[in-house]
DNA sequence: CATGAAATGTAACGATTTGTAATATGGGTG
DNA sequence: CACCCATATTACAAATCGTTACATTTCATG
């Protein structure tokens, strides 16, 4: 699996202090969030399968526990726009008007936890301090966004792929010989939705960033950062 | 000023249904926010004036009751990047961490509402409809930032500012013989750090809409949409 | 291990955006 | 009313990214 199911950070960047070890830690917790004793559904989902669709009603609230969830919009023109990936730990689905803003769809082998809107709303209810839990994991969303807008506006090619690649790797626990290893569950079309970039663009800057040895590609799917400091110049500067 | 102070929608684009009249309506609210029977302060800005900056402990929180607001970080290469604009209704500086993760400004001359984060928290306690109201109103700024990603990812120039000024007009009230008027209270230099493009590109997209008929530009502070579905073309395609 | 399909990588070319610089406009002040 | 300064506009050269086309690798399957 993709990341290594240890004590990861949600939302590391540019916020220290706000770790968020998932939605529902406790069974009583479960319970009361899914009604009389029984259990919050477990939902299993394999790669391209979608969890909801953009426009569904927003019965449910999901946790990723195991893979990765994209989130995702088919624009106008049929080009696919990703919003945002979330990892376990991560929750999917919490908005405001009564249907989902975007699709949701699993990236790889995929393993969630659904509770019902009403077992949410019946916990804000009940218990005062899972209120302001919420809203810390909404803020933290807010404020993963924010850096993902700045990472879209106003970057190179170049600086959008090294910020990228930072942020995995800041997630990421798995290390060889000091070097961060970083693996990629996400096609190159899903990075360069997610970047707005095409996937030509995505490869010939991972390309270049092999060539000048920031990074190592034993496979495709693996990244191993070399230097890291060189990759935040590249995400920083120009 | 600006928006004409009647009853705007927050955050339009996408979500019907949701509407925020502001956190804090009735004089009992703003009481049990602020403590002990005083008001919840008022502060007034000039132009260009910050309300806070990055880094600063977020002890308050702020609701623009007149003129605009804009969110801003300052890359390390001394870029400027405008994350938000906020508007009257609109609330400022609700984070998880213990400081702000961006700095706010006013835009021109500008009115708040401070309120403190221990009232805030006393509010949540006491009042289980409130936690569920300031949940809305987060993942309403998060639904705003999802469509203001979607413009800034995949888009040519001419499609962020015509997207842009539609979100302007979905807000203006003020309209010119069918026509929907749009002030621009903020310079070309905003828009362009707002939507990750130069001044010159902003400058040229504009001059070029009017050329076409799509808008009339009576000043450089105000934009007559003459076709909103024109309009919505150019932000919807290519 | 061979095969084929899908994903990824490379390269040349063209379109769009940026950067530079020069000019125009407009609001404020004496 | 004229001047001045900041902002906005326009024109042209340069760089970046997207497009198209093709080669290569990877992986699932026989």
């Amino acid at each position: 699996m993709t990341a290594a199911a240890g004590n990861h950070v949600l939302f590391t960047r540019h916020e220290a202090g706000v770790f968020e070890p998932g939605l529902f830690k406790t069974a009583a917790d479960r319970n009361l969030a899914s009604g009389a004793g029984d259990h919050a559904g477990v939902i299993h989902l394999g790669g391209r399968e979608d969890l909801f669709l953009e426009g569904d009603d927003a019965t449910h609230v999901y946790e990723v526990t195991d893979g990765v969830v994209c989130l995702y919009r088919i624009m106008p023109d049929g080009n696919r726009h990703i919003l945002a990936f979330r990892f376990p730990g991560d929750i999917v689905g919490l908005c405001s008007p009564a249907t989902y803003g975007y699709n949701a769809q699993a990236v790889g082998d995929t393993r969630l936890r659904r509770i019902s809107r009403a077992g949410l709303e019946r916990m804000i209810d009940e218990r005062a301090d899972f209120a302001r839990k919420l809203l810390r994991m909404a803020t933290a969303e807010l404020n993963a966004m924010r850096d993902h807008l700045t990472c879209l506006a106003s970057k190179s090619a170049e600086a959008k792929v090294a910020d990228f690649l930072l942020m995995l790797a800041e997630r990421s626990t798995a290390r060889a010989g000091g070097a961060v290893v970083v693996n990629l569950p996400m096609t190159r079309t899903d990075i360069g939705d997610y970047l707005g970039l095409t996937i030509e663009t995505v490869s010939r800057t991972i390309s270049k960033m092999r060539r000048t040895g920031v990074i190592d590609l034993p496979r495709t799917t693996q990244v191993i950062v070399r230097s890291t400091d060189r990759l935040a110049e590249l995400a920083g500067a120009a």
